[in-house]
DNA sequence: ATGTCATCTTAGAGATGA
């Protein structure tokens, strides 16, 4: 089974990309975030049509995630207690259970919207009380967190940043004390797995990147292969993000 | 690193968020 996670940065503005990269891709499953579409207007009909049933979370404007599968969508949660805004889509799909999130970024640790970002993760820690580590289970998405040094260009840039703060790194470990491994995926180029590059100051061409974009899956989820797809993030009109492509067993 | 991009408002440049 192959599944993806990929910040898209607007659905509506990556179409004409992420329907191509489904089909070469041919992922059975992918977590999309920042749809920035409200789950009414989500391009459900050209996704369907390459095999896939869409879950779509969204109100509009900002935020707005979904799942794609190959393996039905059984059981859909689009919300968080607590947390109004669409950030969080869970499905069963076939016998993996699959979670898309769209951590808060934070913006500075002096912001309002960092403790929000702290809440929504222990919110986050919260819902995984209802399921059970042995079962098959994947959280993936855009954490708006690196979670070791290796995972920013440079550390010493990052000094009064958020992102890289203990407080954000316990938020995530919480999640994988719980049973969950953060799956270490082959990098595109480079020494680091990255899996985003600001838009700006030729970040991506100088692999100035980070890797915010995880994949943690709990132990009977088996991984065959992981990889960034640094294509993706190449070309006329991409995302600044790119997707994280994983091939897993699952043991049932 | 601060060099871009996407969206909304409301008619075309500014505000907002990342």
């Amino acid at each position: 089974m192959r599944i993806a996670t990929w910040n898209v940065n607007s659905i509506g503005a990556r179409l004409l990309r992420l329907l191509p990269w489904l089909e070469e891709t041919a992922p059975d499953i992918v977590a999309l975030q920042e749809t920035k579409c409200a789950a009414g207007a989500f391009p459900n009909l050209p996704i369907e049509a390459l095999g896939y049933e869409v879950l779509a979370a969204g109100d509009g404007r900002w935020n707005g995630v979904a799942i794609l599968s190959k393996l039905g969508v059984m059981d859909p949660v689009t919300d968080l207690p607590g947390h109004p805004e669409a950030r969080l889509a869970a499905a069963q799909c076939g016998p993996l259970h699959v979670t898309s999130v769209y951590v808060p970024n934070g913006r500075t640790p002096d912001d309002p919207h960092y403790i929000y970002k702290l809440d929504w993760l222990a919110s986050l820690r919260t819902r995984l009380a209802g399921f059970d580590p042995t079962q098959p289970l994947v959280i993936m998405g855009d954490f708006n967190v690196a979670p070791a040094d290796d995972d920013v260009w440079d550390i010493r840039a990052f000094a009064g940043s958020t992102h890289v703060t203990p407080a954000e790194r316990a938020g995530v470990r919480a999640l994988v004390d719980w049973g969950l491994k953060d799956v270490s995926a082959r990098p595109g180029k480079g020494e680091h797995p990255f899996t985003y590059w600001d838009y700006r100051a030729g970040m991506f061409h100088k692999d100035l990147g980070m890797r915010i974009d995880l994949v943690l899956a709990t132990d009977s989820v088996t991984v065959i292969d992981a990889y960034v797809d640094r294509q993706a993030r190449k070309g006329k009109l991409p995302s600044d993000h790119a997707p994280v492509v994983v091939d897993i067993d699952i043991d049932i």
